[in-house]
RNA sequence: UCCCCAGUAGCUCAGUUGGCAGAGCGGGUGGCUGUUAACCACCAAGUCCGCGGUUCGAGUCCGUGCUGGGGAGCCA
């Protein structure tokens, strides 16, 4: 019996193969009366590999029915191909047809819009372009893990489901076994003491929290796993649920937090270039022909660095008139992250040292005393994709900053107490796997870089 | 959530001043060719997003709802 082959492996031949088993499905089809060509793909690779079915095969008649989508398994030979466009083609010696394809099958032989996919997300991975997305999803989720093991971090499973109800941003998902029929009511207030944990409970917004405590313990962790917001936002760049990485380092400061955020971009972009080039392409021709000017952007020098005060200062002296006013204090809007990104650096930024007044309980106060150590890489064409801090370690300065902030020590008892025992500098950021994918890709649209988006109104599949 | 735009054949779209519903691709049938998103001929295919209105007459104009997209806010 021989063992089936993937085209992947079949285009990468050196010299003709006598006896193959190929399984995959038609791409399209071309016949006549004599032999008929069929590109087969089964999702190894964005080529597809042309079999020739000759007219005397007992069930040609059956095989120039195929219809596009139909699923076979070819037994044949691999030899050079006699036409141009491809360097090998399969002989077929016999085609078993696993399956024929309904004649509606959806997905033709011509470019389909984005949104019309999306409404077909159960088959758009089949198309060129999707199938490139996902395969570059694959290897760029591989290459996190191989970026953090080869640099001694260990990775953390920060759980799902939290009783945290504030980790930091956006409205979270509520989790809760109560049947909604009959949900425990008393003055007028659901009693959560009679659901599964006993109290509220929610979707994780962050895995940072978690990844503290344990960088306090091994040293260097990160996390990569699913994370929920509940926020109504209705942009190319939001989704309900998203991957997050997230790096924790102990003793280590901003700047060090800065020097790894630009390292993992320029490694996952250099990644994507070495072990998907060919899906790259696609994209470069297809999708953003300026791709490949964006990676070497990324790639050839170190990213910028500016205090939030001197991207405040460039832009009051910039002479553009925004449609939000820039004043020390008040968050950089989009248009300012655009102008700082797009237009006066063209190149990725990194903002540090915000004001401490826009900025979450935990980001440590620095020296000033108006500013925290915080930080956001910004790059051209889709804005923040990592935001990070060096945390407060100081109990005093934390509990302090809660009480400003009007947040419930008790209910975080658990994360002060780190700060009692061996409290030591530490730093890490968090980057939105989905946004690096759009980086990546040139895709414009979040939804279009995670296999079922969920967005407001919206989780068909 | 706010602002703007769109919705016509399975898909991508055209449809003039309000006057017979169209093309290409896909599907079916036949032909032809070492073809490359092959090609040629013929055939089938429509709740013009839903509801209401104006009009002799609405795909076209008005109102409203739904869905989608772009931008904003929030953020990753």
């Amino acid at each position: 019996m021989i063992k089936r082959t993937k085209v992947l492996e079949l285009l990468r031949a050196e010299a003709p193969i006598d006896k193959i088993l190929l399984k995959g499905w038609v791409r399209t089809k071309r016949d006549s009366k004599t032999f008929s060509f069929l590109e087969l793909n089964d999702g190894s690779s964005l080529a597809n590999l042309q079999v020739i079915a000759d007219s005397s095969l007992d069930n040609y008649a059956e095989i120039t029915a195929l219809t596009t989508g139909s699923a076979l398994e070819i037994r044949g030979s691999l030899a050079p191909s006699q036409g141009k466009g491809q360097k090998w083609e399969v002989l077929a010696e016999n085609v078993t047809i696993v399956s024929v394809a309904d004649g509606a099958y959806p997905l033709q032989k011509k470019r389909h819009t984005d949104d019309f996919l999306r409404g077909i997300a159960h088959l758009r991975p089949r198309t060129n372009k999707y199938g490139a997305v996902f395969r570059i999803r694959s290897e760029l989720s591989f290459a996190i893990h191989k970026f953090f093991r080869d640099k001694g971090f260990r990775y953390l499973h920060s759980p799902i489901i939290t009783g945290s109800d504030c980790e930091g941003a956006g409205d979270m998902f509520r989790v809760t076994a109560l049947n909604p029929g009959e949900i425990p009511v008393s003055g007028g207030i659901i009693d959560y003491s009679q659901d599964f944990f006993g109290q509220e409970a929610s979707l994780t917004v962050s895995g940072q929290l978690s990844a503290e405590m344990f960088a306090l313990a091994l040293g260097d962790v990160y996390t990569f796993g699913p994370t929920f917001r509940a926020e109504n936002s209705n942009t190319s760049r939001h989704v309900a649920e998203f991957w997050m990485v997230e790096p924790e380092m102990a003793f280590c400061d901003l700047e060090e937090d800065m020097d790894l955020a630009e390292e993992l971009v320029q490694f996952l972009v250099a990644c994507a270039m070495d072990e998907c080039m060919e899906d790259i392409t696609l994209f470069a021709k297809f999708v953003n022909k300026e791709l490949l000017t964006v990676f070497d952007n990324i790639l050839s020098s170190p990213f910028i660095r500016i205090t939030y005060e001197e991207a405040v200062n460039i832009l009051c002296k910039s002479g553009v008139s925004f449609e939000f006013k820039v004043a020390f204090g008040s968050d950089l809007q989009s248009e300012h992250e655009r102008y700082l990104t797009e237009k006066y650096f063209k190149k990725p930024v990194i903002i540090y040292n915000y004001p401490k007044e826009i900025k979450p309980f935990y980001m440590r106060l620095n020296n000033d005393n108006r500013t925290v150590a915080a930080m956001d890489l910004l790059v051209p064409g889709i804005g923040e994709i990592i935001g990070g801090s060096q945390r407060e370690e100081r109990a005093g300065t934390l509990k302090k900053r809660m009480v400003e902030m009007n947040l419930d020590e008790k209910k975080y008892w658990w994360y002060i107490d780190s700060r009692k025992y061996g409290t030591v500098p530490h730093s890490g950021f968090g980057l939105g796997f989905e946004r690096l994918m759009m980086l990546v890709t040139g895709v414009a649209n979040i939804r279009d870089v995670i296999p079922f988006p969920r967005t407001p109104g919206s989780i068909e599949f």
